[in-house]
DNA sequence: GAGTGGTCTAGACCACACT
DNA sequence: GTGTGGTCTAGACCACTCC
């Protein structure tokens, strides 16, 4: 249930005047709105903002807001490889390789902001979606962060376990993505040819006071995962 | 100059708090900057929430707000190849390899929202960087969303042209990228190996009112080019 | 000119962090 | 408890779109 006004407006102006609506569609003014919900105006601003932000709506000043329709892919949001898999429509499974505490060394201790002989732990897991392997994800955490987490399950969401048992929230990651080519020993865990292509990602995410959390290196399938997201400009 | 006082407030607290100031750094609170500004406190929220959208500060409720530090890429924005090469510190430039106009096909036309037999405008440009092959790009457009392009200055920004001479604001635009390898006749033009691992990215650009303007297939190479973006959590 | 979204003010109270 | 950011109200005026 939504604490605040604006949350409850929001979702009460999506169900009423967005959802299922074709494109250009204008909704209510923001007056009429807010007479309608029975709040001030900027109450219903602050809830129009949010729906422009998700995409949902855009505004025209001097015109009206109007709705957007059918959504393009809005993951300007960052998502777990579960929540990923799940949205669409696929059952996601994680197969564990390897779980192990090691010095972060050059690249991880500079991702990471420790020293290159702060230990971390490393997980090498196998992604897959419907059983079939998606991807190959090196992840490294300080191992000062995450006491005793090798005797966690290490095959759920990761983002589930290091926010729920170490109060560690993720709030956003820088992404660089290359293309690359999928190693011998590689092609066998994904299932795929030597030498067949791959997306790889590079990935560091880190907290609301943007200290890094986690580095993350993950080989995905070329023929099975394609990145898709939205950029604004402006 | 700017016009309206949240974007001088976010100016003036910009250069006087959070630029060049190391991460984890307190700023006035909201209150002593309504009053060191003049402004009401809903003025000065504004301006921070400006600032935290583009990643310069975070807020704590209850704590403060604070300098995030030296910045993680902020690409949540969409920048032309141009902007995007300058960017980083080279050099861009474009030969044109052909412009001609063509029905839309199947493709080109679900992306543009236009029935197959539609005639487009299609521009194959090799775009450099320090004079240097970075990526083939294929882009399509509504003929007539562009009457008489061809006659235009095709080496140039894309989207200040269309700005410029035709109008069209680009607001968004939802990118897929893969990963595949390069054509033989397409490595030539690129100065790689035929089979090098390559980036294929599929734009599509819609203006405000979430209409098609531009759709686009590039074809980076990996050796030189990789794609930064930072996402969000909630 | 009428109506829309955008900006700004003045003030109140709430939820949370810190000590 | 004190102080912070977060929410919300009531009202005014401005900039822009559309007729």
């Amino acid at each position: 249930m939504p604490r605040h006004k604006h949350e409850l407006i929001r979702e009460r102006v999506r169900k009423t005047y967005v959802d299922d609506q074709p494109g250009g569609v204008a909704l209510p003014t923001e007056r009429a709105l807010a007479e309608e919900f029975g709040v001030n105006r900027a109450t219903v601003r602050h809830a129009l903002s949010s729906l422009e932000a998700d995409g949902l709506v855009y505004r025209v000043q001097g015109a009206g807001t109007f709705t957007v329709g059918q959504t393009i892919a809005k993951s300007l949001k960052l998502t777990s490889f579960t929540e990923d898999i799940r949205s669409r429509g696929m059952v996601p499974s994680t197969k564990l390789l390897s779980a192990r505490e090691r010095p972060a060394g050059d690249a991880i201790g500079r991702a990471l902001h420790v020293s290159t002989a702060e230990p971390v732990v490393q997980l090498t897991r196998v992604r897959l979606a419907n059983a079939e392997p998606m991807c190959i994800e090196v992840v490294s955490l300080r191992a000062a962060d995450v006491p005793d987490i090798l005797a966690e399950d290490l095959e759920g969401s990761l983002y589930d376990l290091l926010e729920g048992r170490y109060g560690l929230m993720v709030a956003r990651a820088e992404q660089v993505v290359t293309s690359t080519v999928v190693e011998p020993e590689q092609a066998e865990m994904l299932g795929v040819p030597a030498l067949a292509p791959a997306l790889q990602i590079r990935r560091t995410s880190v907290d609301a006071r943007s200290r890094p959390l986690e580095y993350a290196v993950s080989l995905y399938r070329a023929d099975r995962y394609e990145i898709r997201f939205t950029v604004r400009r402006d």
